[in-house]
DNA sequence: ATCCTTTTTAATTAAATTTTAATATTTTTA
DNA sequence: TAAAAATATTAAAATTTAATTAAAAAGGAT
């Protein structure tokens, strides 16, 4: 999961981004609404968070802007006192959150919104008899159980969303590392490896299938 | 898809040009203003990317020159000092990118300048029973899964594209092989013969035919 | 701080694609 | 009909790309 977080408190920034990290999400920061708005436009984040009070240019003001082409979801961060006189403006959020907060519940928030843009009921993704729970985090294969670390479960992630489709290194970089992580290493197959060491190592039928000069895919094909 | 990269600085020029490269995409370098005129009033690339500040003649001149005669569009590379107060001279150009830039931006953006000059919204290619899927690059005839190398889906896509019309090697070299890449064997006949044998081989209709002395064409006709 | 795990780098090995080149086939035309 | 020209096919050589492995670096946990 990639998310935006624009805020131009820097403190607070560093909070919310080490918070997510944690969790394994990606998280890229803008300083204030200008800058955050041409990111948004030109990457394709999961979920956006918003300060409501940003330089240059206002939390709702870039969010107005942003929907017009583009309809990522976004959640806006807003003190309390904010929020009682200028409600309107938060329809064009997705949802929002009055400062302070708890940060488990900002999870929990972005969590949902996730899963509702993308629709995913808390569904079960599956490619052939390859279980993934994005809830739970777990993984099966034929009923059983496969453990995967952090970055090999986000890898497994993005290629099960994106079942039966090619993806190449630069898509799945762009995924799972964060903007200005400059990769000149083969990190990306050194997980390819290791995942097909877990996922189709001990089974008959290959899932996840290179193609040369183009990419890799996940399928049941 | 064809670049043409019109840069003084060899070592962006490179970064970029393996950039492209990496996801397929084929890339010529022009050192300085005129030279890029020039190549770009004789090539037919698909999108021309060109530094502002340029030898001979600047990136703004040599866009102006050029959309005299002829209409690719082009995105330009400006230092943000440049831009602030010179912005007028950028209404040539179809996009701008400030430096610095992160490499995945550029490739966004020159995508999408592709699909606005092609208004190409995704759509699969179709040739009869023969359909190509750009996006998950899958590839099937009357339904059945087709693998290719990236070659030789490159080369079917252009004749999906081209479909009904017959061209020849010099528009598949053109398109398929980088400018200086002196070609003198019969690469484009080993690969349409591969093509042949694993679109057309194990079908009664054969779609790819041979004109002598003019190309070849793929139709379903 | 130390240990353990995960992530990343780098070097090596392996494999597939791409290109060349030689040969075969088909078509044209003299 | 035979020779020449153009295209097809095939197999081998060259090149590129990916897989694997091991070691180093980074990050967490105790």
């Amino acid at each position: 999961m990639k998310i935006l977080l624009i805020e131009d408190d820097e403190k607070i920034a560093k909070l919310i981004k080490n918070g997510f990290r944690k969790i394994g999400y990606r998280i890229d920061i803008a300083k204030d609404g200008e800058e955050g708005l041409y990111m948004a436009q030109n990457n394709n984040y999961d979920v956006l968070i918003i300060d409501w009070m940003l330089p240059k240019m206002s939390g709702i003001e870039m969010l107005k802007e942003l929907k017009k082409t583009k309809n990522t979801p976004a959640l806006i961060l807003t003190a309390k006192s904010d929020i009682e006189d200028k409600i309107e403006g938060l329809e064009v959020a997705d949802d929002y959150l009055t400062k302070p907060f708890e940060f488990d519940e900002l999870i929990a928030r972005v969590k949902a919104l996730y899963r509702r843009s993308h629709n995913l009921t808390d569904n079960i993704l599956r490619v052939g008899d390859l279980e993934l729970n994005p809830e739970t985090k777990e993984v099966r294969r034929a009923g059983k159980l496969i453990e995967l670390t952090a970055k090999e479960f986000e890898l497994l992630k993005y290629l099960m969303i994106n079942k039966n489709k090619i993806v190449n290194s630069d898509m799945i970089h762009a995924n799972l590392w964060e903007m200005n992580d400059e990769i000149n290493s083969n990190v990306i197959n050194v997980y390819i490896s290791h995942l097909r060491k877990k996922i189709d190592k001990d089974f008959d039928k290959k899932l996840l299938k290179t193609y040369r000069g183009m990419g890799f895919k996940l399928s049941d094909e």
